[in-house]
DNA sequence: CGCGGTGTTGACAGGCTTCAAGCTGTGTGG
DNA sequence: CCACACAGCTTGAAGCCTGTCAACACCGCG
């Protein structure tokens, strides 16, 4: 899994000042020394193509990644072969943190499109918090922010109906991926299967299908070969009884 | 709500040196520089009754605190008035990191019992990172911890039957604490009601009563008047097939 | 004494799972 | 070019797990 990462490690093909995440509205602006220390810090790049596990749970790598482009999920797989989506991973965010700052990797994550991902050495780690008190204050903020996301997750499969959470996952990430300018682009469209959304929201793929058939048919969502496509944000949101939070500049490394 | 706040922060009654948690092995040890920074950064101490709020969803406090002794946990109310419990907080833990980090507060915390808090200010949160980096690093190191325990509890909402999520719930808080040496002095029970075991796990009352009465039949768990008692932890962890974390030596403030 | 919070039990309905089968599109190899 | 496998989506039917409604017992407390 991930054979790249030796080949192209060793060659750092973007400059974290001409990152392409720095553009967007959404992600702090780095001074001078901040974009100097993460050069320093950061390894080399890889690209994993979809369906790729870049960590299993269980396992442990010397790495730690964050993400330039595409979409990933974070999953625990059960002894009878289930498994459990705990969260989405987006340009931003971290790969490996949780095993980073304790021991081994009680999760996986998994690529659901052409990821490219920087790489950073988990020994330097520690240096951060030596050397760039922002940058460790940013890391900490990025844990509590998984954190709230989790929290709403939870609320989700504690008290919402099938057709409320689905309702909620779609707009959750529809949100995410719009914050970061991220249907412009490539298509507008979340790159999901069916299963997958089942295994998010706890429920079975059949009845996940007819319940993404009751948000199709009320003029929601359109499910398309290449996944979802939101159609209405709004009415999403509103059924699902969730509001987006509010837009802040957040971190990243 | 902890209306003693105001009255007693301004009075240091226990020096950080001689803090009760310090004596429990699950706690790491700090050094003289760490214990006299934390000192410096510790305004006062409070105690709050159970059933106190000790941050309401929305409301905003500039006060940060963590827990030296009592029960409490965290929990999201809906419109229509139902509440999701998302995390039991305990002796160690902090309340109110999450806010003290973002902007607001996105959940409340209320007391299960008499619980004896340390205060902090916000204001001075960021004094950490710049001073202390093995501090800021614990503080992380907590937030991942967080994120962990969150994990896994969205794997029971997810994947788990009620009789599983009951096991799972009352085996996870017995580890938690038996972990901080907390049964040997006050009383060896969990001090919950069937209520919020329902709101923590996403099942109605009435169910959680049945659920739990079969717990009880299978001689695992045993209903008092003061709350939950466990009678086979092991039993508890084998039905909810869950493996309790391993031990490590963890950080607190 | 009455009241509210908590626990308990029964009856019934319904949301969701499971089993099972068929459909579609894509890719692969003969 | 077709056959085939495979993954994902779709649909029907049967049944269980869990929620809702309702009533009652228990207990501590003002």
């Amino acid at each position: 899994m991930l054979k790249e990462t030796a080949s192209t490690q060793k060659v750092t093909k973007t400059n974290c000042a001409d990152c392409p995440l720095r553009a967007i509205d959404a992600f702090r602006d780095f001074d001078k020394k901040e974009l100097e220390f993460v050069r320093s810090f950061k390894r080399g790049e890889t690209v994993a193509d979809a369906g790729t596990t870049i960590i299993s749970q269980g396992s442990s790598t010397p790495f730690l990644y964050t993400v330039m482009t595409g979409w990933g999920f974070r999953y625990k797989t059960m002894e009878d072969g289930r498994r459990q989506v705990l969260n989405y991973v987006l340009p931003g965010d971290f790969v490996g943190l949780q095993a980073t700052l304790m021991h081994d990797m009680e999760h996986s994550v998994e690529t659901l499109s052409t990821m490219e991902l920087c790489v950073f050495e988990r020994e330097q780690f520690y240096r951060i918090f030596e050397q760039s008190p922002t940058l460790a204050f940013d890391i900490t903020w990025i844990a509590a922010r998984e954190e709230r996301i989790l929290d709403e997750h939870i609320v989700s499969l504690g008290t919402r109906t099938a057709l409320e959470r689905c309702a909620y996952l779609i707009a959750y990430l529809h949100d995410r991926a719009r914050q970061i300018q991220l249907f412009p682009r490539p298509a507008k469209h979340l790159p999901l299967t069916q299963q997958l959304v089942a295994d998010t929201l706890g429920l079975s793929v059949v009845h996940t299908n007819r319940t993404l058939k009751k948000l199709a048919h009320r003029g929601l969502v359109r499910w398309t070969s290449a996944g979802c496509e939101v159609v209405d944000a709004r009415g999403l949101e509103k059924l699902a009884e969730w509001s987006r939070p509010q837009e802040v500049c957040r971190p990243f490394i």
